[in-house]
DNA sequence: TTATTTTCAGATGAAACGTAGGAAATTTACACA
DNA sequence: TGTAAATTTCCTACGTTTCATCTGAAAATAAGG
């Protein structure tokens, strides 16, 4: 029965493919990081003031998705704190813990606390935060991995709290590490907090085609079964990702799709053209995963524009303002004012769903000139089958 | 497992019919309603669900045996057979202790985290309370002590412990870390718990996560499946010749639409029955009046499961359309009742949750400049749930509640 | 022809909106010593 | 004294709508040769 679908069990069970299809997951973090060695040094070099019992300075890591920035933070942590015993860190994931008070509970727990989870307020936390930092006379290193989640959904005066914890703590000392994908994010912030927190800067440069290939050849040893994945095969993944930011995730991620391909496919190697309908499943998923989680009126819209492209190769705001009030009219939904419509095409020219031009027509006014970005067919899929209202319109 | 009440109804059938129904003689078409009303207690496999029962019982095997602890995550919607498995392994390991001497030690409790209130309190006394065997405080003590509780009971011994309907523990604060304490345990506690909602673990922490074992997803049944289940409860339950294939199909293609509900399914057929009888076959009208009976009996006892205060803000959303006024007609009913009303704030959760139990739906609508944000309710079949609602209302207290009480709107 | 003025259609800005919903504080309902 | 959960109190930021101001080159018009 197929019907048992069961993730953990399917790298367990013999395949064909692949050896240990864990080694190309996201979450692997692998005993050596190749070509972060200088990023390594430099987190080294900062950190290192560990060994004399002080406090290091605040950390900031800037680095695009897939440049290693949490992989080498977690080694030279880790490493360091095998080799100096003499702190504590934690590392949190703002996405994931994405309250201040679970962060606080987090570092309370490492030090060894327990805390409730209902009844106090973050205040509270704070205070017996400080009070167990006091107690605990070390030095504790806080690594809060994209950082700028929690700042967009919370604000800034958490990190404030947590840069002035010096003020209020004598026997401990902490350090912040802050990482984050997004380069905008330190100007958005607090001039205070900015320049406690940036008191290290470590850019992550993007990998190479190079440096790329080199990574994923040490993993596909790692993952593939010998004989499964050629040297070219390697060459061509780590182009598409070096060509696309040099992100490593993604270079993983479409060789170990491309693996699963294979395998559903029941042949014996990775060809090109399983590269290529890697890519464009990935590409699909993250599409389809986008338009499925839109807000309901954005749909709308996005479905105006579907439908208005099957007679027009462009289309301007305001066609897809009069077909949208008429598609949520037709739904007897309410409707948004154009002002709002225009902003909603925005934000999916920001997603890449759609591509949208603003252009002057003289006589004939300033507008938006949109086309699609990506296939429309993954498009109405997703529109079609996130929400049973669709369904409905588009049959009926 | 349906165990749904047998309410017979038999229409406008005549005196004759009755009786004969109650002789149980000719026109008769349910053999054994046993089928229908425990149906565990009938059957000895699970169709579509070998697979699983099977690998969870090389698990607990391992595990009762070899000291292999293990944790299962069952995934589905409504009706596709998690509560139903989990119960069957339960009692086929209980037949097992009569057998092999290594299971005899091995304590089993089920329980289910909505039931009993889903917070990590409740579950965890629970837990303790059906493991120990003996009174357990359920409040104010610190949760911690549970888990040690718990554990200190399990010195030496083996338990498996099934959770269903984890998702309103795990959507609470700490109800995740609660189930973590639980996984990571020092003792010999396996886990297998069961959720509706399906991304139940984009709600766990990562380190949750890890220490979870395996997720199964119960994909919902089609219609063929459907079918072939119906089939199987007519063969035991109902006599032959009472019915047939097309009249198994309907009620399969109609639940089949439904996201698969194998639990509505069976029900169908049943009341189908129960409404056949003394006719002595189903026909297909029989099948559309047992779904509006179905609908019906469905919302009214969602209805009449609402604690008090639910229910009061249910009779005062009848009345209106935004939250706003529903909440000072609610109070109006509270002072006529000297009842102490619920601030607008806990009022509006009510709402919300109304909204989730499926008995009222809500739309957040925002008029900008002209108005702001403001939260409609609508409410799909007023009349039945007013109707619902005074029957037990009045029950509950002799009320006077008057319509359409001047509530200013501007 | 060239210089100008319209003129279209929507872009872009900014204020006003009023409660939904988040977080802190308080209350409830117990337990334990 | 303690704890977890339920409810109340407090408050603002949210996703809009409304109102108001810009934009910028085509086309229409006027002026110049």
């Amino acid at each position: 029965m197929s019907d048992i679908i069961d993730e953990v069990l399917s790298s367990v069970k013999n395949s064909a493919i692949f050896k240990n299809r864990e080694y190309l997951l996201p979450d692997y973090i692998p005993e050596e990081l190749p070509h972060r060695e200088n990023e390594i040094k430099k987190l080294a070099s900062i950190l290192v003031q560990l060994y004399r019992g002080e406090r290091p300075s605040n950390i900031f890591i800037y680095g695009l998705t897939g440049t290693g920035k949490t992989a080498v933070t977690k080694y030279v942590l880790s490493n360091l704190q095998r080799k100096l015993n003499n702190f504590e860190y934690v590392y949190i994931n703002a996405r994931q813990t994405d309250t201040p008070y679970r962060i606080l509970a987090d570092i309370i727990e490492i030090l060894g606390d327990k805390v409730p989870f209902t009844g106090l307020s973050t205040a509270e936390l704070y205070r017996r935060m400080v009070k167990v930092l006091e107690r605990s006379e070390r030095v504790m290193i806080i690594v809060l991995d994209e950082i700028d989640a929690l700042v967009k959904k919370h604000g800034d005066d958490i990190l404030y709290k947590l840069t002035r914890v010096n003020y209020d703590v004598h026997k401990s000392k902490i350090s912040i590490v802050g990482i984050t994908n997004d380069v905008k994010f330190i100007d958005g912030l607090d001039p205070r907090v900015r320049s406690s927190l940036g008191e290290e800067e470590l850019v992550f440069p993007p990998y190479n085609a190079e440096q790329l290939e080199d990574i994923l050849k040490k993993r596909a040893v790692l993952a593939f079964r010998e004989g499964v994945v050629s040297e070219s095969i390697i060459k061509l993944c780590a182009a598409i990702a070096a060509r696309d930011h040099g992100d490593a995730r993604r270079a993983l991620d479409l060789l170990r799709v491309a693996g699963e391909i294979t395998e559903r496919e029941r042949k014996n190697q990775v060809g090109e053209e399983e590269v290529e309908k890697a890519r464009v499943e990935i590409e699909r998923d993250r599409v389809y995963e986008v338009i499925a989680t839109l807000p309901f009126h954005s749909k709308l819209v996005l479905l105006s524009i579907i439908k208005g492209l099957t007679k027009n190769t462009r289309l301007t705001t305001g066609e897809i303002y009069d077909l949208y009030r008429n598609i949520a009219t037709s739904m007897g939904s309410e409707f948004v004012t154009q002002r709002r419509a225009s902003d909603i095409i925005n934000e999916l020219d920001m997603m890449g769903i759609i591509s949208a031009r603003v252009v002057n027509r003289g006589r004939y006014g300033k507008t938006k000139e949109v086309v699609l970005a990506v296939d429309s067919g993954i498009v109405l899929k997703a529109l079609l089958e996130s929400d049973e209202r669709f369904a409905d319109f588009w049959s009926g | 497992m349906p165990q749904s009440e047998t309410q017979f109804n038999y229409g406008n059938l005549g005196n004759s019919v009755i009786r004969e129904a109650l002789k149980g003689g000719k026109g008769e078409v349910i053999k054994n309603p046993k089928v229908f009303i425990d149906p565990l207690s009938v059957f000895t496999d699970i169709p579509f669900r070998e697979d699983i029962i099977r690998e969870t019982a090389i698990a607990v095997r391992y595990f009762v045996k070899n000291d292999v602890k293990f944790s299962n995550l069952f995934l589905g919607l409504t009706g596709t057979g998690k509560t139903f498995v989990v119960k069957y392994i339960y009692n086929e390991i209980e037949e097992v202790k009569k057998e092999d001497p290594d299971y005899s030690g091995v304590k089993q409790v089920y329980l289910n985290s909505r039931e009993v209130g889903g917070t990590p309190q409740a579950v965890l006394s629970v837990i303790a309370e059906k493991l120990t065997n003996s009174l357990v405080p359920r409040h104010g003590v610190n949760l911690g002590e549970y888990i040690d509780k718990i554990k200190s009971v399990l010195r030496g011994k083996k338990a498996i412990i099934y959770l269903d309907e984890v998702d309103t523990l795990v959507k609470r604060r700490g109800g995740d870390i609660v189930l973590y304490q639980l996984l990571r345990a020092d003792a010999d506690v396996s886990v297998i718990m069961i959720s509706n909602d399906i991304n139940v673990r984009d709600y766990m922490e990562p380190r949750v996560l890890s220490s979870l074992g395996p997720s199964v997803i119960f994909k919902p049944y089609d219609a063929v499946q459907l079918k072939e289940i119906l089939a199987k409860y007519a063969e035991y339950g109902l006599i032959d010749g009472t019915f047939n294939d097309e009249i198994l199909s309907y009620i399969a293609a109609i639940s089949a639409r439904e996201h698969g509900d194998a639990r509505k399914a069976v029900n169908l057929l049943f009341r189908s029955a129960q409404l056949a009888s003394g006719i002595g076959f189903i026909k297909k009208e029989h099948v559309d009046k047992a779904i509006v009976e179905y609908e019906q009996e469905r919302l009214f006892e969602a209805v009449k499961s609402l604690p008090f205060h639910y229910k009061l803000a249910l009779r005062a959303i009848v009345t209106t359309e935004d939250v706003v006024t529903a909440h000072k007609v609610y109070s109006k009913y509270c002072d006529k009742l000297k009842q102490k009303p619920l601030s607008y704030r806990r009022f509006s959760d009510i709402v919300s949750e109304l909204d989730m139990f499926g008995i009222v739906k809500i739309k957040i609508m925002n008029r900008g400049r002209a108005g702001g944000i403001r939260k409609y309710v609508e409410v799909h079949d007023k009349e039945k749930i007013m109707k619902a609602l005074d029957e037990n209302l009045a029950e509950e207290m002799g009320y006077e509640y008057d319509e359409g009480s001047d509530v200013e709107t501007s």
